[in-house]
RNA sequence: GGCCCGUUGGUCAAGCGGCUAAGACGUAGCCCUCUCAAGGCUGAAUCAUGGGUUCGAUUCCCGUACGGGUCACCA
């Protein structure tokens, strides 16, 4: 077989080679210990917090290291792309601190446009260059191409159906694949000129030289040394379009981009004997592989299951929908890939998370469950420290997208909202009510008659003219200007008139003696002013009521009595 | 089914041959307190399993079980 001409057969365009592409691309000079990466998503939709986890990774590794962290757009399926997905991928990872030194990047238009020496960064545009590699393998005898029509590759793809594998059996399957794929490599430079002069498609598929009896060890960064058999699956390089699969796109792309580590989702693992080989093939040096454990969700038996694209918690802009802050997310992200972060950040609590240094040593092997009560907490942690004045913004910009009607009363009056925004705020022990600014509204609508709602009633068990008694007592006695001791001296003034404990210790010591105590009156007044039995200091509350209003309030529920 | 990976409390996890097996979230109780949110204190709860190796295994080796991933002209 003549595989010079061959190859000319199939890539008659192809006038270059591989030194032609070693020159356009050459080595990155960069300090000792410097890291490339890059996030290689491909356009498909929305980011999803699986692919969060490894592009923080390749993020930090690359930027504590003094290297190159860039993006390359893999749409090299053309059915599956969709529409302006890698222009909203761009911006969410931004959004998540996630920024890009050279790859594909937004132009001032919202346009995707290239930077970097190392281009084009979307392999859709690479076409010649996996080309000219490809023709460098048939050439050396290592690919070859494959004529098999679609139909005939139909009853194989059966397989793949999910519904289908428990019914099928394997084995059986496995062996007819092979036998299929090794039948191909019968070929004549007859058929194959005959093939092409009736313009037949063709795939371009990789000569296996492996034996699966044979084992390989391998060391990944995370997983450390691993074993697996050499592959001997001719696996497709080029698919008919021309355009390759990501197995070769991924060689080709990472060797020229000068890509120092892969960080990516643990997927990718069982298909690590094909890079091996086909870096072998190409003679490019291996660059180092990080295979990051995913993030599992529970299924309805109670099941891990990798988090997918459907499932609630998926999709990062679901975040922004639920109202948490993205320092918040990020931080998250940080306790899972890091266990010692927390620590460190207990330690370092002005610092940001992007000045924790980041160990590969310390990641977790295997994956972890998502826990929005842990996201909660870390969440209320980092709302808490905020100032009112931030808060305030935030809230407004989430307000205004998801929750107009809230946004439209926040902005209506500042001063009263930061004012609202400010109460137990600042100090060692802040109050943390907030974990999402979907929070907010639940926790201050009262605070507005816009949304003030009777939503608790009084405190059980009490005499309804007491409550009566609280309220038309407490109107007569209220002064607005009252410091909060003298304020708070006058309700247990009512308190004891009714016969209720006004000393908390008193009555512990003997609650039979009572009606009630003062935490109980205070509870009528509370429900009177706020519609709830739970809401921060009193009268701070009324303080920001203001005095008209506060009366107001408890007429009305005097009246409703 | 083949091949890979994994298994410390409900969750995230420290541990790296000898410890009363850290810590965080959650949870229970108590304290503080005008309720809540905090804060403080206390508690319950973990090394999947069977064999080795060893004076000694959570830690090392092998098997088993369970869980996960993957087996496309998708990435």
């Amino acid at each position: 077989m003549d595989f010079n001409h061959l190859a000319e057969l199939l890539f008659p365009h192809i006038t270059e080679t591989p030194e032609d592409m070693e020159k356009r691309f050459p080595r990155r000079e960069l300090p000792e210990g410097a890291v490339v990466s890059r996030f290689a998503p491909s356009p498909t939709g929305f980011v999803h917090f699986g692919g969060l986890f490894p592009s923080t990774v390749a993020e930090r590794l690359a930027h504590q290291s003094g290297g190159v962290f860039y993006l390359r757009i893999e749409d090299t399926d053309a059915k599956r792309e969709v529409e302006g997905a890698a222009e909203g991928l761009i911006k969410t990872l931004a959004t998540y601190g996630i920024n890009f030194d050279e790859g594909a990047i937004l132009d001032e238009s919202g346009k995707i446009s290239d930077k970097g020496a190392y281009g084009p960064y979307k392999q859709s545009k690479r076409g010649t260059i996996y080309q000219t590699f490809a023709k460098q393998l048939v050439r050396e005898g290592k690919a070859y191409p494959c004529f098999s029509t679609e139909e005939e590759l139909d009853e194989l793809a059966q397989v793949n159906k999910k519904e289908e594998i428990k019914n099928t059996d394997w084995q059986a399957e496995a062996e007819s694949r092979r036998a299929k794929m090794l039948a191909q490599r019968n070929f004549t430079m007859e058929e194959v000129e005959e093939h092409l002069a009736q313009g037949h498609p063709f795939v371009v598929r990789i000569l296996a030289g492996g034996d699966a009896e044979k084992k390989i060890k391998f060391t990944d960064l995370v997983k450390g040394t691993i074993e697996f058999p050499e592959n001997d699956e001719d696996f497709v390089l080029l698919k008919s379009d021309g355009i390759p699969t990501y197995h070769f796109a991924h060689a080709v792309d990472d060797h020229l981009m000068g890509t120092t580590h892969v960080i990516r989702g643990e997927e990718w693992l069982p298909s690590l004997p094909k890079h091996v080989q086909l870096f072998g093939y190409l003679g490019f040096k291996l660059p180092k592989y990080m295979h990051i454990a995913q993030i599992m969700r529970l299924d309805e038996n109670g099941n891990k299951k990798k988090l997918s694209k459907r499932d609630m918690g998926a999709n990062m802009d679901d975040y922004t929908r639920m109202g948490y802050c993205p320092e918040a997310v990020c931080e998250y992200v940080m306790t899972l890939l890091n266990s010692n972060y927390e620590e460190w950040h207990a330690k370092n609590q002005d610092k940001p998370y992007t000045a924790f240094p980041f160990s590969v040593k310390k990641m977790s092997v295997s994956g972890c469950l998502f826990d929005f009560n842990k996201l909660n907490d870390v969440s209320k942690n980092i709302l808490s420290r905020m100032s009112a004045e931030e808060v305030y913004e935030k809230l407004s910009v989430w307000a205004d997208e998801f929750d107009p009607e809230f946004g439209a009363v926040l902005a209506a009056d500042k001063e009263k909202a930061v004012k609202i925004l400010a109460i137990g705020r600042g100090g060692k022990k802040p109050r943390k009510d907030l974990a999402t600014w979907a929070d907010a509204k639940p926790y201050m609508g009262f605070f507005y008659d816009e949304f003030f709602a009777m939503e608790d009633s009084y405190p059980a068990g009490f005499d309804a003219e007491d409550i009566k008694k609280t309220l038309s007592s407490f109107l007569e006695t209220y002064n607005y200007a009252d410091d909060m001791n003298t304020w708070f001296g006058k309700v247990k003034a009512i308190a004891e008139s009714l016969g209720f404990a006004s000393d908390m210790k008193a009555y512990k010591a003997s609650p039979e003696a009572y009606k009630g105590n003062v935490a109980d009156i205070s509870a009528f007044i509370r429900v009177a002013v706020t519609g709830k039995q739970n809401a921060p200091d009193l009268y701070t509350v009324m303080q920001i009521i203001g005095e008209e209003k506060t009366r107001a309030r408890i007429e009305n529920a005097l009246k409703a009595l």
